[in-house]
Formats: structure tokens, sequence, C-alpha cells
DNA sequence: ATTCGGCATGTAAAGGTTTACATTCTTGAC
DNA sequence: GTCAAGAATGTAAACCTTTACATGCCGAAT
């Protein structure tokens, strides 16, 4: 070689400085320098069978859910050298079939599940030796894989704590909905913070939504049926609280003097509307940070450890929840 | 092997069909499908010396205008068969610098550029060879790299003639920026609507602000010390008209009756404040797979083309624009 | 003086493909 | 029946590392 040493030696001074003599390693360092020499990643992977590369798969990677996430994973990877590498599956099995390539061909070697189950192509086929996994979002049920999340129940307790705290009594509960885990992990919250207080919920101010702004406004509008009203609606998420806001005002209610709302994640436009929403806000560059860090190690050999690490979610205190006027204490 | 035939026949089976006779190749994928072969990608990469993968660089992953991007460019490339890794520079040249170690590693075969400059370890070394670039968002000025992005100019000149189709007369612009090409471009557009409808531009209506919702709130302020007020504003994007539309509620304006206020980007929120925002749509998903498109062509060999790639802006009524009731036509 | 241990380096195999080239087989024409 | 041409397959090199093992060297201990 043209530092005057084996090919083995040059092999060593990079990546084991321990091992070689000073002065040659100084001597591989300098060629290295002066020829512009770069180390083929796909020769090394090969060799070592692992690709320093962490699969993302994400049902919707446009979801401005996602972006903060994806910010946090990126940063914790390409601290520890590993590039992050997306996949949008859109709930297709097909595209989660597609996505396992990356890990069956050694171009992966971990994956970020933001999807709630275990790609397609995993669960049908059983043999396949599973690569190491972590779930954000949505635990995976089963399958023995460590999850990384926000403290939804904990998190809809301090909220419905705030709005208690600003007198409210008649608290609603907007985004009941039966199959999914996070909305009823939220709904825990709330009814565990309305006990604590002593508080009773009427049946009918629990109401279903899924999630979306029109379920919110929908939700909205069948609350108005009734003969009597809540003074503040907790919603399951900013989304519905969005949807809520939209059905009071079209109402001409004055908020929040009228009615107190009180979301649930702060996504980006939270701060936008008006009134601009009270609400929990998910951290989630920590979330995803943490989930990459707790996926690097798990490929460095550690063991799992604990199954949930829940994160608090902050209360970020806006202009949609005011005092309860009706209130006297 | 376990077919019964050569390793070589094997990939030439598997890689091009035409190449081998039928019978051989039914029983090579029979036992593909029997033993659960697949090919080990880093392997073939270390011998192509092609990866596959295209290195996506942007200032900030997070930024809600990026994710829908991602979304296309994701899309472009999984149907060719391409797997997108994702860097965020955060404007910082050392992270640049780092992410070009998955191009000279041969671990990505071409990169997007969403930062507006070349990679700051590319510049540094000009005698490195470039690797296939495509350029979204802002172009990178004498590098030669083709450029797709959204036809700001026209886009702005329909906003303008939107406003002008209503009524109005007296137009602001809020963005005036001298160092920014968007920003430039866009107030081009204005200019160009405005004298082609034989109107003249008050000097003191065209105001500097940076892009943000803060400079646009503050622009709108100083517009206010003067004698005369325009009866619309064009804003340079939907953050700056958010500003505005701050401004002009904080003073108890009656919107869209007393002002009519357009916007440019069409962000993810402009739809939810109020009055919803009229806005231009950037088609930012068709942006991200017609860039894709175009840079995985030029990896198969196809010469680079036309420099600038432009697409239309969409025109998105809402309600933040209203007749001019101070027009007497 | 001999032997041993330990360190620095060299040698060569292995990792799993693709592909140029060599070989064998098939087919059809004479 | 021979031959040529062309198709199908096999052989082996190349891609570029990492790493187990071998070698060589030096100083210290016996």
């Amino acid at each position: 070689m043209i530092a005057g040493v084996s090919i083995a030696t040059v092999s060593r001074a990079l990546n084991e400085p321990g091992k070689v003599a000073d002065s040659t390693r100084r001597k591989v360092i300098e060629a290295v320098a002066r020829t512009g020499y770069t180390t083929n990643a796909m020769a090394r992977n090969l060799r070592t069978r692992k690709s320093n590369m962490i699969l993302i798969l994400a049902p919707d990677v446009g979801d401005p859910n996602f972006s903060n996430i994806l910010v946090g994973l990126e940063t914790a990877a390409s601290r520890r050298g590993y590039g992050v590498l997306i996949g949008n599956t859109r709930n297709d099995p097909e595209r989660e079939t597609d996505y396992l390539r990356f890990i069956s061909s050694n171009q992966a070697d971990g994956i970020i599940l933001l999807t709630g189950h275990l790609p397609f192509g995993l669960s049908a086929h059983p043999g396949m030796r599973l690569p190491p996994m972590v779930a954000i979002n949505e635990p995976v049920p089963d399958a023995g894989i460590p999850f990384v999340g926000v403290d939804n129940a904990e998190g809809a307790r301090v909220a419905t704590d705030h709005l208690i705290s600003q007198g409210h009594r008649d608290i609603a509960f907007i985004g009941h909905a039966p199959g999914r885990l996070v909305a009823g992990l939220r709904e825990t919250g709330y009814r565990t913070a309305m006990a604590g207080a002593g508080l009773e919920i009427d049946p009918r101010f629990v109401l279903e939504a899924d999630g979306t702004t029109e379920s919110g406004r929908a939700a909205t509008e069948r609350m108005f049926v009734r003969d009597r009203l809540p003074t503040a609606f907790f919603c399951v998420n900013d989304a519905t609280a969005l949807g809520v806001i939209i059905a009071l005002t079209a109402r001409s209610y004055n908020l929040p003097h009228d009615f107190s709302i009180m979301g649930f994640d702060d996504i980006s436009y939270a701060s936008f509307v008006s009134p601009s929403l009270t609400t929990m806000k998910q951290p989630r560059l920590q979330i995803g940070e943490a989930s990459m860090d707790l996926l690097l190690a798990m490929l460095e050999g550690e063991p799992a450890g604990h199954r949930h690490h829940l994160h608090r979610a902050e209360l970020i205190l806006r202009n949609s929840v005011a005092l309860n006027r009706k209130h006297r204490p």
C-alpha cells in the first residue's frame, strides 16, 4: 500500500487505534488524508453483517404529529453514526411486507414501528427471525416489543384536573372509541380525575368520536339535543377539540367564556386557532430520541429492559379554558 | 445448489429472466420459495457499486412544509425500488459534511437537496466527483443542478390577479426581502399583475417582512402609521398572512369585510385560522414525486435535461378574501 | 544462551453477489 | 453424420473489507 503497510493494518489503524503502533498509525492516517481514501461501507457491511441503518415504519409520514418524532429519531441516530431510512406504509399490508426487504437483505439492522402492529410480512412468516424493534405511539399487542410513548392516562388526568381546578364540574369527554387503545387510556385518565375529585360523570357527557375534526364537530352537535350541557369539554385530541370549537363558534357562543375546551397533543396549529387551545403537549422530540436510543442499545446487545417507557405530557396553558363562571365555590 | 444449478444461474434467473431457460428458471424460483432465500443487498451493492438509496438533505425535517414533499419523494422512490435516507442538516456545515459519508462510502447513489446550497463538504473539496443531485424548494445557484419547484412568480401573479378581480386596487405586498430568492419571485409576480392591470403600486404598500408570523404582524402595525391604507394584503406566505390577520383582528377589524388577505403555500393550518385563508397551494406531493423521478432518471444515465421544472400553484378559495366594497366599477 | 511471552504486523479466508469468459448442449442445415 | 451457430450453463475473478491465525521481533526471565 501507499503507506507502506498491509491493508489489514490500515483497517486496524482506522478502527482499533489501540492495536497498532503509534508510528504506523500516523503514517496510515497521513496516507489516507493524502489519497482521499474512504472506506467502502458496502464491503464493511457485507463483512460485518451490519448496516448501521434503522428502518422507520410509519402509517403516514405526512402526519404533522410524526415530523417532530422524526426529528428526535434522526438526531439520536445520527449521534451514534446510524442512518435513518423511512418507510411510509399507508397501512397497506403490501407496502409493509415490501419494506421488510431492507431487513431480510441486511440493509437495515432494526425497526422503529409507528404502526401499532407487526409489519404484515413478519406476522405472516412466524418462522422468520425478528429484528430488534421498538414501538412508538401505539404499543404492539402481545409481541414483547418495548414501547416508548406518552403517558396518556396520566396526561388525561392532569388535563381533567386542570379543568376541575378552574371550577368545572360538568365536564364532557369527547372521543370515546371502544377499539382504540390510546383513546381508551385518555378516557381512563379522565375518569380517574373525576372520581378523584368526587365528581360524577353524566353518561350523556361521554360522546363517541373517532379523533377527527369532523367527528368532534358532529359529537358537539349531538350534545345540543340534550337538555343539560357541560361547562367544559375535554377532547381526546386537538383535532377533535378543533371540531368542538368550530361547532360552538358556529352556534355563536363566546369562547372560552361560555365553554372551556381542553385538547391533547399540542399539534402545530393549536396556538393558531381562536381561542388558542389549552392542551397537553406530547414530548415528541424526547420520545423520538428515547426510542432510538433504546433501539440502538438493543442492537449493542443490551437486554430489552422494561416493556413500557412512558413520558409525561406537559400542560400548555392558552386561551380555551377559563374559570367556570357558574361555579360558586 | 439445492435447485441443482450453479450460483451464477440463480443470479441470472432472478435478475435477467430472458437469459435462462424456462425450465431451469422455474426450478430456481421454486427452490428460492422453498428455502426462503433472499439475496443479500450488501453483496450486490458491493459488486454493482450501487445502493439503491437516495439521500435527502433538508435543513429542517420538522417543517410542516417538508412532510408532504417527503411523502411524494418516498412514493416515487419506493415505486422504483429505491429507499429514502433522511438527513436533517439544521444548516449546520458539520452535519452537511457528515452526511456526505453516505455518498462517499457508496451507501447512497444520489441526493435531493432542500438546502438551497451545495452540502458544505462538497463545495470544500472541489476535486470530489459530484453525485447526481436535484434541488427542490430553492435552486442552488451556479452549480448546474436541476431544480424542481413551484412557479412562484406565476403563482403570485395569479394570486394578485384574484385580488384585482375582486375589485381591489390598493393592494399591499407584505414580505419584501432583498436577499431572498423566493420572496423576490413572488414580489415580481405581484408587480407583474399590478402592471398588467394598469395599477400603480404605492411604494408605501410594499413592506419588508422575513416570512415569519411575527414579521407579518409587525409590518401591519407599521402600515397603520400611514394616512392611507390598502384594501387588500398579498402576503409572501401563509405564515406572514397569519401575522397580518392577528394584527388586524387585534385592531378589531372585521375580516374579510374590512380587509382582504391572501397568502401563499397553503400550509396545513391555513384552513383553521379565522377567517380561513385564501391562498395559493404548492403542489408539494407532485414536486416530491417529480424531483425523485428526475433524479432516478439521471441515475439511469439520462441527461439532466432542462434546468428548471416549475409546477403551477393552485388558487384555493377560502374566506379571507372578499369583494372590495369601496370599489365602484 | 535459551526460552517464553507479548506485541506489531502480515497473510489469507470469508462474506454473497455479478459478470466476463469458457464450456457444454441443442438444433438445424448440409 | 458432421458441423456450425447459438443458446444455456458453469467457472472463477472481482468488488472491499474484517478478522482469525501465522509470523516475526524484541525484551525479559530463567
